[in-house]
DNA sequence: AGGATAGCCTGCGGGC
DNA sequence: TGCCCGCAGGCTATCC
């Protein structure tokens, strides 16, 4: 389930292979998964990057984008069973590959997505800015001055506010359970309750869950694989996502689960207030 | 207008 | 063994 360090770890895998390849060949399986913005009048194929070269990526959240050369950028979200996977031709043509891209040197970039929920949109590189500043900060370099404005003046229960991506850019149901978790705040608390050092905590704890889980190459739950394929190693760390009535790793108390902001919360009921 | 809610989609695991 | 049902979840649309 990608959040935002396993689309960081995908992004620097990309980075890594893929740079100053040229696209050859760009062929999509399932029309819906591809959107463009504004009145280019580029071909769809130009516009998914056929003859251009891939000259860099980014990361916005849980965004991803494809830079290529004339203006060229592909958006990527991933949703929650999304994957950019690098390989032969065999995964250009396996079970839920929607798009898949033949570059110059002859691997192809595939995305993968069997549920769907992720998408592919073309734009320029303004539309694209244009785009990301529709977001909240991004969340593994927010301050805390900057997480303080964006979710303090909201009624809503933390935990909605800092999965809100509009407020906060890059946190889902895993990393938003564990940390607040290691801030000490009950996710059910009001953002708007939450005092200057809580929110301070929960800030610091967002950025410390993200970086550990971008060095352990993100948390593999079902869906989630790098780009050649290989498993994160994060998932075996989690402090409390998951582990609904185990002990809790600080204090033994069983840990309670419920519903908060439609989604499955655990916490610790003697830990976090 | 902000906040709550429904729905999209497939794969997997539990229960029978 | 096999089938059915519930759940998982990011994001958008729609309602209140």
């Amino acid at each position: 389930m990608p959040e935002l360090p396993e689309v960081e770890c995908i992004r620097r895998g990309l980075d890594a292979a893929i740079l100053g390849e040229r696209i050859v060949e760009v062929s999509v399986q399932r029309e819906d998964v591809v959107k463009a913005v504004g009145k280019s009048t580029q071909s769809r194929a130009q516009a998914l990057g056929l003859n251009r070269t891939i000259t860099g990526t980014s990361r916005h959240g849980k965004r991803l984008a494809l830079l290529l050369s004339n203006d060229t950028c592909i958006e990527v979200r991933l949703g929650m069973s999304g994957l950019l996977l690098l390989g032969d031709d065999a995964i250009a043509v396996s079970a839920h590959a929607h798009v898949a891209w033949r570059l110059a040197g002859g691997r192809f970039l595939v995305f993968r997505d069997p549920r769907r929920f992720g998408g592919i949109t073309c734009m320029t590189s303004a539309e694209l800015h244009a785009s990301w500043e529709r977001l909240g900060p991004d969340a593994l370099s927010v301050t805390n001055q900057g997480f303080q404005a964006a979710v303090s003046r909201t009624s809503r229960a933390i935990k909605a506010a800092i999965m809100d991506q509009a407020c906060l850019a890059g946190v889902g149901n895993i990393y938003a359970d564990e940390a607040l978790f290691l801030a000490g705040v009950r996710p059910d608390r009001r953002a708007d309750a939450c005092s200057r050092d809580q929110l301070g905590a929960i800030a610091e704890a967002v950025r410390r869950v993200l970086s550990e889980a971008i060095i352990a190459g993100g948390s593999t739950i079902r869906d989630y694989a790098r780009p050649d394929g290989s498993a994160g190693g994060f998932a075996h760390a989690h402090r409390v996502y998951g582990r609904s009535g185990l002990a809790c790793t600080t204090c033994g108390t069983t840990l309670e689960s419920g519903n908060i902001a439609q989604r499955t919360t655990v916490w610790c009921p003697r830990c976090q207030a």
